[in-house]
This record gives structure tokens, sequence and C-alpha cells, in this order.
DNA sequence: ATAATGACATGTT
DNA sequence: TAACATGCCATTA
């Protein structure tokens, strides 16, 4: 049984480029709804984390309100940026806050790829609903 | 076992 | 809009 981590990971690497999620919605994708913060955490443990052999994508995770939310010292806010622009992403820079168009470049799993989750019906209707409309 | 800690989300002022 | 408050959750100490 994978652990939250390692579900997080997974879904995190399954953000194609140029595209964004947010923390939610990897929580989500991931069968634990509530879970946003705690990926957040995830991701912020990994990335300073040198163990890990498979790089992680962290940039392509922001919050539901498009912002880039990172607080991290070593990746910060700006790298965060500047590795979203080298994938195509428009980050502009709005009262000291970095922002993204996320509905635009929002990653929307196909039928094929919500199937191959293998969650209950009840999460696969709240990401069409909250996401894929 | 318990409590503190966040790269969150959502609703209310 | 923005600030504040509340709810949630896995991880770590």
């Amino acid at each position: 049984m994978p652990t939250f981590t390692q579900k997080t990971l997974q879904a995190v690497h399954s953000i194609p480029k140029g595209k964004v999620a947010s923390y939610g919605q990897i929580a989500l994708m991931i069968g634990v709804p509530r879970a946003a913060q705690a990926v957040g955490q995830v991701l912020h443990a990994s990335d300073t984390n040198t163990t890990s052999t498979a790089p992680i994508p962290w940039w392509r995770v922001i919050n539901n309100a498009g912002r880039i939310s990172t607080t991290c010292l070593e990746h910060p806010a700006i790298m965060q940026k500047q590795l979203l622009e080298k994938e195509g992403v428009v980050v502009t820079e709005l009262a000291h806050e970095l922002k993204v168009d996320i509905e635009k470049y929002r990653y929307r799993p196909t039928p094929d790829e919500l199937s191959k989750l293998e969650l209950p019906d009840e999460y696969i209707e709240a990401i069409v609903k909250k996401y894929l409309l």
C-alpha cells in the first residue's frame, strides 16, 4: 500500500510539462480530498531531500488562486516563476505576487487517465465537477 | 500518544 | 480586494 507521500509524488509527476495543478487538485487525485496542505508539506520535504533520485516537477504545483505560494529559501518563488516560464507558462507579477492563469494552464486528466487513478466514483465526480467543467 | 507545523482551501468580514 | 478565521491532514518532534 503506497504511502501518502509516494502517491503525492506520483501524481505530481503526472502533470504534463507546460501545465499546472493546484495542491488541492493533487490531493483529490490521490484520494485524500482535503489534504492540500499536506501535499505542500510533501513537496517541501522532498524538495530539500537529496536522496530522491527522480527530480520532482514541484514547480507545476501552485495554489488554487493561481498564486505561487512557496516560501522555501532554497527554491524561492522567483525560481518557480523561471521554471514555469521555461515551459511556456506565463507568470505575471502583480502586487508582490506571482500569478498564473491557472484555468488556462491547469492539467485536466483525460477520462482514460482518470480511470487509472482507480478512485471511488464519488471522487471522480468531484474532480470532473471542480476541474473539468 | 500528543502536539506543533505548514509551498492549502474556503467562507466570512 | 484583502485580511481574518476555521477546518483539514500527513508528517515530524
